[in-house]
DNA sequence: CGTATTAGCTAATACGTATCAGCAAAGGAC
DNA sequence: GTCCTTTGCTGATACGTATTAGCTAATACG
């Protein structure tokens, strides 16, 4: 069988059934509880399979107003965090035939991006970690919005238990004995980062402990970026004897410093990280970290953004943030 | 102003400036050498710009028979390589106008996912590492491939040094006075895995050193493969003194399992990886590696099947592989 | 001045699908 | 038998754009 120089249509099944252009469309299309003979239907289907019709996605879309695309805007796909949630949404957006198209904002501005996306129609967008609240106003109108691990006033939005992440760390810290204890975390005002900070803080003031504000450092959330981070902790004359980072990338950077500071980790110095990403199980020793669902957080993002766009009007009962868990592992050991 | 609720069309923009609508396409659309009046022009675009028109790319994609689509599939987008040549795809496609879709195989078949981005119409499909000559033949059929570090056959393709990445990395370990020497690399016939390893015991062979098949450690090419196959060294009787591994991931797995073994590195074992992701310098000691330029493979490949979308005759000049680089770090020292 | 040429624009159509109004036939109620 | 309803299908149209044929007016040329 030669292979097809232009694609299967509608139209040429119908041709080979021997039936209108709209029947095939109904039998084929969307609505499937058209009402269509069975024995129309099944000679039909019997003529598409044989034609190998495929639809073309771009003219439906283009006839019911939809893209069949999202959009996901994260910080840095290189952070296997993010890449996870990304996975999330693709796994339920292909599953409901929608592609996702993912960029992030490490070299591109969010709102070009954005300006992109709407070029193409997306049909809704996911939004991790790129400040919502701070784009041009206008920047999301017309398009649905689901987003993650931010304050859900304008849009809604699915989270994970950051406050508890950053509380998890203090207490496991402060259940081995440590009371000088140090924070690396962004500058930037990404919520989820905040989240995680506050919940850290809070944790430490609860058990009496005042965190010194030279132990704030603050830096581009990743991995030269702990590097750097940890050089200065190391640096000062007063060395905490705890650190808790606010993502595993920091928390990579920061033991490769203090190892090659000639610092024994966990006998010198305790560290945590939060995210859980595959990379801390490979550093030496592993790392303690604050496991954070990303996938799924991607999953139930992308669920609650096609469940938006069948019914705008649904307002997701306000959901549980997903449960996050300390993972005890070798970086972290009693304070001397 | 009101956000709109259904998007400015070239009917709008041509009410606007008072012209019909096939001026406002002529204007907007493709051809920019098309002859209407400067002043119409001006005309146009002001209105355009007024209104804030974005054009709908599924529509024009519809009547050009064109998505402005690419898909590109590789084994596994958690590996950094992975991700880096999907960036560079990404970038280049960006500034023609076409977004791309990637998918890894890691849980989905390629074949499938051909599938899903055939019926998106996607123009052009970048593939790398997916075994593409075991595809069924029609999977591919219509639509224009680029092959990356595949043999140029049936398609074009762009390539990387891989044969001369083997053959670096068994130099330098040759050069320090190794001669016990394994491979850790995996068992599917990705042909850029075939070459690396077949430059590196070539080298081998030219030196004079005669490979041992019970060092060749057949495994996935992830962090746990390479921590499995160094499990397995570990446990003969009579060790390497220098391992190859054919990427980074088996290299950091395998550096894991060795140092959790209480062994010396590279005082008792000397261990080389390939591609230079970043975790690379993350690891303690940092892994010597083989650079290979991900981004500017990937972004090759883009220019290469954009082109090609032009002028599908267009055959490549066979180009030279892309230049790899020994990367000398931590891992390797001389030989005991 | 008459004719050929060109510039500048528009009407009409097509891309492949979904959907709606409407038609013919068949059934159902009496 | 008439009248009403339902079933099953089709013709026509629309989505937003690109493109081509063709029209008008202006210009060039002899």
């Amino acid at each position: 069988m030669p292979s097809p120089i232009r694609s299967i249509t509608t139209h040429d099944v119908a041709r080979h059934a021997g039936v209108s252009q709209a029947t095939v469309s109904l039998v084929l299309g969307g609505n499937p509880r058209a009402r269509v003979a069975a024995a129309t239907r099944e000679r039909v289907l019997r003529s598409a399979e044989a034609l190998g019709y495929r639809p073309n996605i771009l003219a439906r879309g283009l006839v019911r107003g939809r893209s069949y695309a999202l959009g996901v805007l994260v910080p840095d796909l290189s952070n296997p965090f993010y890449l996870d949630v990304v996975t999330g949404v693709q796994r339920v957006a292909a599953e409901a035939g929608y592609v996702v198209l993912p960029g992030d904002t490490r070299e591109v501005p969010a709102a070009r991006h954005l300006e992109a996306l709407r070029a193409r129609q997306v049909d809704g967008l996911v939004l991790d970690g790129v400040g919502a609240a701070s784009l041009p106003p206008d920047a999301l109108s017309g398009t649905e919005v689901v987003l993650v691990d931010e304050p859900p006033e304008r849009w809604p939005g699915v989270a994970s238990g950051a406050l508890e992440a950053g509380r998890l760390a203090a207490e496991h810290l402060l259940g081995l004995g440590h009371r000088r204890l140090a924070f690396i975390g962004p500058a930037s005002d990404v919520h989820g980062f905040r989240m995680r900070e506050r919940g850290f803080f809070r944790a430490l003031r609860d058990a009496g402990v005042e965190p010194r504000s030279e132990w704030v450092r603050r830096t581009p959330p990743t991995i030269a970026g702990g590097q750097r981070a940890m050089r200065t902790l190391l640096a000062s004359h007063d060395r905490p004897s705890g650190v808790f980072c606010a993502n595993d990338l920091l928390a990579a950077g920061a033991l490769k410093t203090a190892l090659t500071a000639g610092l024994a980790v966990p006998g010198e110095l305790s560290l945590v990280g939060c995210d859980d990403v595959e990379l801390a199980r490979v550093l030496t020793p592993e790392l303690t970290t604050v496991a954070i669902p990303a996938r799924e957080l991607g999953a139930r993002a992308a669920r609650l953004l096609l469940r938006r766009l069948d019914d705008p009007a649904y307002a997701p009962r306000s959901d549980r943030p997903l449960p996050v868990k300390l993972v005890v592992r070798g970086t972290t050991g009693a304070a001397g």
